[in-house]
DNA sequence: CGGCATCCATTTTGATACTG
DNA sequence: CAGTATCAAAATGGATGCCG
């Protein structure tokens, strides 16, 4: 109950109060695909332990980042989402992740989890609204064996785990080295395409709209600045 | 020396494996002001033990982020500082301590710590280095009985704690109270000026420059989505 | 002295068992 | 299913000591 803090009036601490915790961040991952229940987050966070999970849950809750929300008498159940405050700070993550895949993830190593929604979450919240506006469709992702999807509906994006329910307009597969490769910026996406490293399936008028899509994201790379050591 | 990691191919996973331990991303936060020794470091971060920093600056120059340097034989010392990956992590972290700002920055409680440096290294990364340009001059800002100054060198913007060698061309008195306002948007700058919660001191025609930098932040606010839950 | 390594009391974590 | 209770292992925070 002691709930450390670094005591510094600093936004950087601050925040570190309230997400730097171990397993925190990564709460606030799975919920930025939206709402999830206490055992679906066990499930996806390998390794976190029951009494850390609900510890963490509450405090963030306490926070403000999440919400508990019991579900309506038919499911006798509850379920975790995003406040207002907790979807801001998935805005926030996008270019820490981006440093990540630049920086922090080379190849995949041994026993390591790989789930695709993850980097789908970068691709909802990187397209431009703007491209999306008017688009009805869903793009299938399928990434070194694990499934996806993406809906889009006329401009509002959605990220779902496994195969849509009704048969997607664009499926895509390609392995987790090349999304890495695009991701960090190291391949260019036409240039992948040129190379056979990704599959596209569907109609070729679909083919375009969801190319288009994804060619719109906005401020994924981060702004080049003059100096800075080495 | 277990290193322990998420075991998760993804980006936030592996950024959180490198910069996720407790101090770590403050130890970040007091590099980007440039190298400092490692008593400085134990100096400005309260409570952290000397094992502690001693084995995250390890860790962190294992993983590219911090790089030791032997100062020349003058001084018999070493210092550490930012790596190119690092300086690019201290742009990552900028939404992240804006998000800090608005969400989890209320008022100064007792006890806590307080540096200006801390706002001025978003102001350093914040300002659009074009703004910046052919300007030659030293900013001094007294917050909250701390003070510290910013040098706009030709476009290259550095921070540096405590007053300046030679007398700043501006000065800059304000209370943290007024700083939050404005960073976190609850403000305009311009009605903080008006309400006189800022006093500014200096030659007209300098204050007209500072004013201008000052103004041209980049991106400090969010992009807009149009959904999210509340 | 600056730059840590070592030792030890607390916390936090991870894993499992248990309960409404 | 959604947690709480329990307990061993790891991480942290302090203090102290060592060494060039």
């Amino acid at each position: 109950v002691s709930t450390r803090t670094y005591r510094q009036y600093c936004a950087l601490a601050r925040t570190l109060d309230i997400v730097g915790d171990r397993w925190a961040l990564l709460i606030v991952r799975e919920l930025l695909g939206g709402p999830k229940r206490y055992s679906d987050l066990l499930g996806a966070l390998d390794g976190i332990g029951t009494s850390v999970l609900a510890g963490r849950l509450r405090s963030l809750e306490v926070d403000g980042v999440v919400r508990r929300r019991r579900l309506p008498p038919p499911a006798a159940s509850a379920v975790y989402e995003l406040t207002a405050m907790g979807d801001e700070l998935g805005d926030a993550l996008l270019p820490l992740i981006m440093w990540g895949a630049r920086h922090a993830l080379g190849a995949r190593r041994d026993g390591e989890a790989f789930r695709a929604e993850w980097p789908l979450l970068v691709l909802q919240r990187a397209i431009d609204p703007a491209a999306a506006a008017g688009v009805h469709q869903t793009i299938r992702f399928d990434i070194d064996g694990s499934v996806a999807h993406l809906r889009v509906v006329d401009g509002h994006i959605s990220v779902h785990a496994g195969p849509p329910e009704e048969p997607a307009e664009v499926a895509v597969t390609l392995d987790v080295g090349t999304l890495v490769d695009i991701g960090s910026g190291r391949v260019a996406l036409a240039d992948a395409l040129a190379a056979g490293r990704i599959a596209i399936d569907g109609r070729p008028e679909a083919v375009q709209t969801a190319m288009a899509l994804v060619g719109a994201l906005s401020g994924t790379r981060r702004a080049s600045r003059p100096s800075g050591p080495d």
